[in-house]
DNA sequence: GTATGTAATGTTATACTATTACATAATTGC
DNA sequence: GCAATTATGTAATAGTATAACATTACATAC
């Protein structure tokens, strides 16, 4: 049921369930909430929802924030997964927003090379206070 | 017992005991298996773990890598808190080195200003093979 | 269209990570 | 010494994630 160009990609019932809650969500959700969400489409265990995720993270579908166990909808459609995303956290409404950066990327790839470090995977957090709720 | 400048934090006895068993491992160290090492020195609940580890990371003294949700040892003898510091994790040997590289907290910091986030922590970890082991 | 391999699903039990709540002891500053 | 704060001890529980096993759906070759 897979193909594998991104706009091709087709979606099993419960990944396209997961995906969905994630989507309608503003903020990053843990798996035990969106099994919570998903009771009244028949989701009883959290293998469901893990196993869900871990097709949508593969194909760049859903990003993992790591400082919080919890998961959002990629804001692209799917991101690229050997690129470098950054993810700015507000600590108070919790909306995050997905910062793809260039000179990041390179700054990056320049610690790596200079230290022989080949990385493969990354996950940049910044916590803080988004604009919004900084006037505030 | 404790006074605010680093080189004369005074710890605790759990703090010193925790910091000792993080400083003599090569990798992160779960909370769980820091209970294990320090069962012989009396421990015998997460919470004496947790709480010292608490106060280890407000002074600096320990870094949290979230990915893992395990625990290093600050390579300096303390971190700047408010500076941005970036681990390169192996996947392999579980190394962390941990990098403090002024153009990617410039990076970092510009990315915020963009966007008008105002960040106060950061973690950024880079997963891959350390040299010895993309050698190996 | 049936056999076969693969991916997806369902279910139970369990392991791992972290915090709440409450009681007690030690230390610090006055 | 006394009050305030910090550290500690203990038990119970909440939250996150995976292992193991059984079954079902789907694709493709023949």
């Amino acid at each position: 049921m897979v193909a594998h160009e991104h706009h091709t990609i087709a979606l099993s019932k419960n990944q396209k369930l997961v995906l969905d809650v994630l989507s309608e969500s503003q903020k990053p959700l843990s798996a035990y909430s969106i099994l919570d969400d998903l009771r009244g489409d028949g989701f009883r265990a959290p293998l469901q929802v893990y196993r869900a995720l871990e097709k949508l993270l593969e194909f760049g579908m859903v990003h993992r924030i790591e400082s919080m166990n919890a998961f959002i909808a990629c804001s692209q459609s799917s991101c690229d997964l050997a690129s470098m995303t950054a993810f700015a956290i507000c600590d108070r409404c919790e909306t995050v927003s997905e910062v793809k950066d260039m000179a990041l990327s390179d700054c990056l790839a320049a610690i790596a090379r200079q230290s022989g470090f080949k990385s493969n995977r990354s996950n940049i957090e910044l916590h803080g206070l988004c604009v919004r709720c900084d006037d505030a």
